[in-house]
DNA sequence: TTATTTAGTCTACAATCGTAAACAACAAAT
DNA sequence: ATTTGTTGTTTACGATTGTAGACTAAATAA
C-alpha cells in the first residue's frame, strides 16, 4: 500500500497546522479570523493553504452544512519531534551539544520540562560516548 | 551602514557550508569533489550553490592564481544557534519541552555535553515558572 | 601555437512557497 | 425570485530552491 510519502509541511502552513491542533477542529471563517489577527493574513491566502494542506494529507475536511469543517490528520508531538530530529541531523554532530546548550539556555522551560530533562539526560549519561566527531565530510574519520 | 539583512541559508547551502567551516577554506574542485562523494551532486551544482553563498555573503572568495579559495564569513556555532532557536520558535511554547526531551533522546551526546547541559538546566530550575502556556493562538492566555 | 583541461559565469527549468485576486456555487435575506 | 454574502475552487505571480547544462576565459600540455 502505498507507503505514505513523508508530508512536507512550510513555514506558513505550519502555523495553520498549529492552529488546528489546538483547537482540535476549525472551520475556515475561523481559521481566517485567528490568521489575520496573528499573522495578517488575507482570507484568500488562508484558503490556499487549508487546501494544500488537505492536498498534502496534513489535514481532512468534512463537510458540515454549507462549510467544511478541518481536522488534523498528523499529530502535533510527532511532527513536532520530526521537524527538530530532521534540523539537528543536518548539523555537525560534534557541535549539537553546544546548540543544544545554548538553546536550552534561551528557551521558555516549566519546572516539569527541565526535571523531565534531566531524568533522560541521567540515564544518557550511564551510556554516553566521551566524544562525538564531526561528521562534515565523507569518509570515515572526518575532521 | 546597511544593517546586514539576516542571510538564509537553504538545505543544500547548509551542506556546503558545514563543509567550509570544517576545512576552514576550499577550493571550487575541493568542494565537488566532497560532495561527489557526500551528496552525489554534479560539479555544476556545486559551482551554483557556491555563487549563491557568495552572493548571499556567507562565503567570501580570494583568487589565488587561477582559481578561487572560499572561506566562510559567518561563524559556525551562531549560525546553528540561530537555525535552531527560529525553529524552536515556530513550535507551540507549551510543548518546546516535551520536543526537547524527546530529541535528547534521540542525539548523540558525550559525557562532556550532558554535564554541561545538567549544568544549564540546574541553574535554569532556580527560575523556572511553573508551567508555560500554549502560544498557539492570537491574545493573550490562549488554549 | 594550438588543442585541452579547468575554473568561473550565465542561463535554464520545474517544484515549492508566500501571498492573494477572481470566479463559482449555494444559502440567506429581502 | 433576485440580491447578497459566505465558502470553496482556480488561477496568478514573483522569489527561492534543487539541480544542472552551456558558454567563456585562462592555464597547460602537446
Amino acid at each position: 500500500m502505498e507507503a505514505q510519502t513523508k508530508i512536507e509541511i512550510s513555514d506558513a502552513e505550519w502555523e495553520v497546522m498549529r492552529v488546528t491542533w489546538t483547537l482540535g477542529n476549525v472551520t475556515s471563517s475561523q481559521m481566517a479570523e485567528i490568521m489575520a489577527e496573528k499573522m495578517g493574513w488575507k482570507t484568500a491566502t488562508v484558503k490556499t493553504l487549508l487546501g494544500r494542506l488537505i492536498k498534502k494529507g496534513a489535514l481532512r475536511a468534512e463537510k458540515h452544512g454549507r462549510a467544511f469543517t478541518y481536522y488534523p490528520t498528523v499529530d502535533e508531538q510527532p511532527s513536532m519531534d520530526e521537524a527538530v530530529t530532521t534540523l539537528f541531523g543536518h548539523l555537525c554532530q560534534m557541535r549539537v551539544g553546544q546548540t543544544l546548550a545554548d538553546l536550552v539556555g534561551q528557551l521558555n522551560l516549566s519546572q516539569n520540562d527541565i526535571a523531565n530533562l534531566q531524568t533522560v539526560l541521567a540515564k544518557k549519561a550511564t551510556t554516553a560516548p566521551a566524544t562525538v566527531d564531526c561528521d562534515c565530510l565523507p569518509g570515515e574519520t572526518s575532521c
